[in-house]
DNA sequence: GTACAACTTGAAGTTGACTTCAAGTCAAGA
DNA sequence: TCTTGACTTGAAGTCAACTTCAAGTTGTAC
């Protein structure tokens, strides 16, 4: 139990992940614990704050290893401040603002093109992939793609 | 060459995916190819059709299931039509919609959240996991998630 | 008829983010 | 002290969507 150190299971739980998971983030080098004598692993209340922001960051779509990066912003020594965790979040805004922009307009795109059907005619950029490949190189072109997409949890 | 059938290589250039894409479709059972007598792969013009049309559900985020499932509904016997393209994406519209909703959302959240630092606060969502592990069981909850998010090309 | 690019196959590898497993060790309440 | 749930480890497995590889075959321009 207690005061002040936790369990991995009790991180576990207030955290949202699974012990496997913060094990993994350990081995990764995104979070840290001390040990009991027999090697258990004990975690500050500071992880919690920590693990949130990986949490807060995976949903934004980084990826673990951007999100070590950031955390390596982090001031070490002491404990991060309000102003620390702005700091290495900042940039979040504008990523989630460039791909609800590329979703949209994939959107809008549709809306001209497969939505009413001219899939199979001839002017229609998504049926007529030649044009699409001789001007653009890939078929990846034809339609804006979002940005960061991330596997299923 | 020519007339009226195209190579694997053909296909790959005008529909943008590599010939191994085009190989694994094929498994998966999303698109199919004659055979020439010594076993090489003939395509007829209206696989580009159906490539095009995986492409734009790719990119839309379905997955490579949903998207069998979806050419599974179209008629066999004859070519799709305009109206038959149509009908299985139009469900397209609206998931882009919710995916769109769901980014927006998590967005503002970040704006009263995390932009503003308060990842260090009590009573913020995101600062205090254990709030949300009570409230809704896992940290996965914190936030909206984006739907269907999909691996890097 | 020959060269050679393009094609064939099944199997294994890749990436990211984990999970699962087996086999054993630790912590703590009764 | 005993019991039992929680914990430990490294290695291997999972998933999706492909790519890469090796070793051999085919198609066609010359």
């Amino acid at each position: 139990m207690s005061s002040d150190v936790l369990t991995v299971s009790q991180v576990a739980e207030r955290s949202g992940f699974a012990p496997s998971a913060l094990r993994f983030y350990e081995r990764q080098g995104l979070i840290s614990a001390t040990r009991t004598s027999g090697g258990q692993r004990r975690y500050e209340r500071a992880v919690l704050r920590r693990l949130a922001f990986i949490a807060a960051a995976r949903r934004v779509g980084l990826t673990l290893d951007e999100i070590g990066e950031a955390l390596a912003l982090l001031p070490d020594g002491r404990n991060p401040t309000k102003a620390d965790w702005t700091r290495i979040s900042r940039s979040w805004r504008s990523r989630l603002d460039e791909e609800i922009a590329a979703l949209e307009k994939l959107r809008d795109g549709l809306d001209g093109c497969i939505g009413c059907g001219c899939l199979s005619l001839q002017r229609c950029r998504l049926s007529n992939p030649n044009d699409v490949a001789a001007a653009a190189g890939t078929g990846a072109a034809f339609f804006p793609s979002p940005l960061h997409p991330r596997p299923e949890d």
